[in-house]
DNA sequence: AACTTCATGTAACGAGTTACATGATTAT
DNA sequence: ATAATCATGTAACTCGTTACATGAAGTT
């Protein structure tokens, strides 16, 4: 999915400017499932509005830019519309940290504990902000995503806890990284 | 993580041509949480030849390219020990699907019970791929990886079929998609 | 004093995908 | 017959990120 049609989708929950979407997919609703940054939202911001799918008003403020307003127009809400009705693209996980679990056995035990932990931190962390989250609210069915949201992370959580000495159990026995299999042998 | 590292990962495993690691990114160990293209896999490999982290050895075929077999050197071996100690980047999961589910209120419920039921179908096939994977035994904590998406996939599918009515119900009235929120009004 | 938040925008750069080029063999 | 599998490689292209430019107000 474009960057020019998530930025429809935030706008069809409610008019916004550039730096109010960026926050969407920072810490709003969609920060647990898609992202995007500056550099790609206001050149998309500008060329939506080019082609006519948006309005813009600049709000004037004292001592910095014009706060940019933006709304859609009927011709980018049906636009909007219809992309709901484009075949949904497959989901796509990536995980250097599955990655790394991968080569478990060719790594310290204690480098193992410490790659867990953060990950298990990071999950935390998420699902502390999945829970918090008040920007969910404007869709009716904010909700049930943040609710499937919450239930996914929890079960990561609740798998990596539980086999946590398994995990750990799997690290070779090199105590530096200096000492690789390679060289335990030469 | 960049293709090279996931290049030299894959190798670490055992050495393998661009064709075989590509089919670790597809069906093998790697395909749930990582991907890579011929056209990034070819010239990584050959730039890490170059770098002499990689031996190269060519098998001669009959109608077909030589089969170009790849092996880890000391140094590419140690490279990749080094990057398994690198700072972990966050996971990151993008989901047109949920970002569907984020307008549902906009969507006909036939339309939503589409979008679930082939969610649904994905997810159930995912579950029998991860379950089927035979390439993963390779590494000693293939099982343990294999699990981990083992249990968040079947999470996830008890999530949808338990919530299947309520998301349902989010739909809106509009029959056809030519009848959108804005024209019901004008 | 230093950092974060608000606020927009551009240009260079990076990294990977898609599509093409080539072609025999095997399975349906 | 038709499609899939095996097998490598390149070039154009897409898309987005990173970093920079600018700068005030509020917070620590």
């Amino acid at each position: 999915m474009h960057v020019r049609t998530l930025c429809l989708g935030a706008l069809a929950l409610g008019d916004a400017s550039g730096y109010e979407i960026k926050k969407l997919f920072e810490e709003g609703v969609f920060s647990h499932f898609s992202e995007a940054s500056f550099g790609s939202i206001y050149p998309a911001l500008t060329k939506l509005t080019d082609d006519g799918l948006l309005t813009c008003q600049a709000h004037s403020q004292e001592g910095r830019p014009d706060k940019k307003v933006y709304s859609l127009t009927e011709l980018g809400r049906k636009t909007f519309q219809e992309a709901l009705f484009q075949p949904i693209q497959p989901d796509k996980y990536r995980s250097d940290f599955l990655f790394s679990l991968v080569f478990a056995n060719q790594m310290p035990a204690a480098r193992i504990s410490e790659i867990l932990n953060n990950k298990l931190e990071e999950l935390k962390e998420e699902l502390k902000r999945i829970e918090a989250g008040g920007g969910v609210s404007k869709a009716p069915s904010g909700d049930l995503v943040k609710e499937f949201g919450a239930h996914v992370t929890v079960s990561m959580i609740e798998f990596l806890e539980k086999n946590r000495s398994r995990i750990e159990a799997l690290g070779c026995e090199t105590e530096t990284r200096s000492r690789t299999p390679c060289e335990a042998i030469g």
